[in-house]
DNA sequence: GCTAAACTTGACGTTAACGTAAAGTAATAT
DNA sequence: ATATTACTTTACGTTAACGTCAAGTTTAGC
């Protein structure tokens, strides 16, 4: 019996049932159902894994959708669309770059402050 | 007549007074008055740029004052606060570094996608 | 001294991302 | 067969981060 449940799912990415059917009236998830329970695939797993590491970076779950349903095989159709993606990926690389030059300027700054924090505490310690 | 007032700050970070506002509300920022006007300092502008740091890297503006607070130097009094600093300090980089690793894990995939993308264009283009 | 522009303080509205409670159904254990 | 458990839908509640008035004040120009 491939699949997993709801709850099983939920607990796999420690987020609760009720953000898995909310994620799914949002179009990022679909699963199948057997009657009216919900069986998760490995596709849905994966775009789980997407979404929960986009949001990790500050991304909505609207963005979110957008870049995984473009980021899916299964749309990737003619010359068109193939293009837009390339451009889309172009853009979200940008994005990211610049959370990316954010990032290291708060670890630089850190840095700085730890050290300044640790010279502190050998002072005092005198 | 050093300092910034609320509209010149706003515009450069392209924010609206009303953030601004908002921000000093929630304790990140404290600006001076003369009269009811606020007149911005270096530091509330250090501060500022700081908050919209972290707001990109997707911490709440709750998150974004507690750090700040604390890299802050007219903070730093006895050694008890210091090795508190230092200790946030480690959690905070646990943090980023988590992020950072979320985000080197999407260029990667992004990579992968615009590859098989311009491939598939190639075999169009035959 | 008057007007217009820019500022101020409330206070209520809005969107995102779920939480939570209600009420019902389906599967499983005893 | 019944009780417990896990699932379901529907719907209203909540928090964060501002937006958007409304109504009053202060400052700058003429």
């Amino acid at each position: 019996m491939p699949g997993y449940s709801i709850q099983n799912l939920a607990e796999q990415f420690n987020v609760t049932p009720r953000a898995l059917r909310f994620y799914e009236s949002k179009g990022l998830l679909a699963p199948a159902k057997r009657g009216q329970t919900r069986i998760y695939s490995e596709r849905d797993k994966t775009r789980l894994l997407l979404t929960l590491r986009g949001k990790k970076l500050g991304f909505s779950l609207e963005e979110c959708r957008d870049i995984i349903d473009m980021y899916d095989p299964s749309q990737s159709g003619n010359t068109q669309q193939l293009i837009r993606l390339c451009q889309k990926i172009t853009e979200h690389r940008s994005a990211l770059l610049d959370k990316m030059n954010a990032m290291e300027a708060t670890l630089k700054l850190m840095d700085e402050v730890e050290k300044k924090c640790l010279d502190k505490l050998m002072e005092n310690t005198n």
